[in-house]
DNA sequence: AATTTTTGTTAGACTATTCTAACATTATAG
DNA sequence: CTATAATGTTAGAATAGTCTAACAAAAATT
């Protein structure tokens, strides 16, 4: 399979876990590249039994297309902690290059990473790594946003790996682990207040709180 | 610049360092891509002044194409002493991947190689690692091959990357390093024996011996 | 239901890299 | 010093991945 296989596969399964449905206008959006480009390479890879496709349907990947994009998303998501844990990268800084090192034609070099990391099972956005099978666990994390006043909850993962968020969150001084309390939210823009380890208090907009993924205290 | 052009480059740069002239039928060999191929990627980099270029003449790299040569080449050794060093693979087993890794686009990624490795000057198989400007320590080993009975050297590096010889030396228990003493050297094939660390004995085929680079002790 | 907008598809062209076949030049060997 | 061999070049075709322009179908709107 090529580089550029792996980059439809891979982010048709993104899309497919955010949407419903999926169309070759979504695909082409993800991966800025134009339809009639993703039209034809999506053709190939349904020749290759990777991709269902039907004209003028939405697109799902087969049984070993979903596969085969787990695979890759668990070199990435591996290669991302590697990164951060053994080559001192900021969360913000490794989504690029392991961009480029998943596509790396080596077995071993990820089984490698995969035991000096401890087998992790997520990467550093909190993100779960596919199994060897490329099987994801769900993870069913609430926004903070749905959380109320006087909830608590864990910081448990990210929905956006935006750099600018991740930079956000890291001038908050927030990090995966940490206890977020809801100490109030605005009426007019949902601004939230929350106390960040019952030791500092921080303010997030709506949109902040939505990309931040938690999973309630008791 | 591309990945096939850094591979165009880089082969011509060992090319060069090995032979006084490199002709196009040599880089065609090295690169295992047909002469005609070869003649019309060197042309394009003659125009992008990497490489100069007349009509059946030898090639030559020029300054920038030294440069920009020296530094994959940095690259590739940076990594192979790292997968060799903190992911445990073996010398032997390195190169393939390291011809992938060295076209990740990210000075950072390499730097920080470079910074966790103590910024090492040669890689696991004794060969030099470029500085940040591409520039090649030259190194004047001797081949064993051309030592006398009774000398005595230090093996420091070693003059090819076959997987089967890198094996050979594995098996015989050398290491960069290592004292050898000639005792002898058979007058009928120059077969040698030889002893390494003071301890134990060894017989190395002619063949062999040429590819064992070593310093003169005392 | 008819029209417009959005989405999807087809056709054909372009670039990068490769190839084969044919031809040209240089080097080598009588 | 010519004939042959080795090396180098040109021309033209193939594949992968991309694009634009034009057309087609489906969805949304009036």
């Amino acid at each position: 399979m090529t580089l550029t296989e792996e980059n439809y596969l891979k982010a048709l399964f993104h899309l497919s876990l955010e949407n419903e449905e999926v169309s070759v206008l979504d695909l082409s959006k993800s991966l800025n590249i134009k339809m009639p480009t993703v039209n034809s390479m999506v053709k190939k890879l349904s020749s290759k039994e990777l991709i269902s496709y039907e004209k003028y349907k939405p697109l799902t990947l087969t049984q070993g297309g979903k596969r085969a994009a787990g695979l890759i998303i668990r070199k990435h998501r591996l290669v991302e902690m590697f990164l951060v844990e053994h080559l001192g990268f900021g969360w913000d800084e490794v989504h690029e290059i392991a961009e480029q090192i998943e596509h790396i034609k080596s077995q071993r070099f990820f089984d490698r990473i995969d035991q000096l990391l401890d087998f992790p099972k997520v990467d550093p956005h909190g993100s779960p790594i596919p199994d060897i099978n490329g099987e994801v666990a769900i993870q069913n994390y609430k926004k903070l946003e749905e959380c109320h006043e006087g909830q608590q909850a864990t910081f448990m993962s990210v929905g956006s790996s935006q750099d600018s968020f991740l930079k956000l969150i890291d001038k908050l001084n927030l990090k995966l682990g940490d206890k977020i309390k809801v100490l109030e939210i605005q009426d007019f823009d949902k601004t939230m207040r929350v106390l960040v380890n019952n030791n500092s208090e921080q303010t997030l907009s709506q949109l902040g709180a939505t990309k931040i993924l938690v999973k309630l205290n008791v």
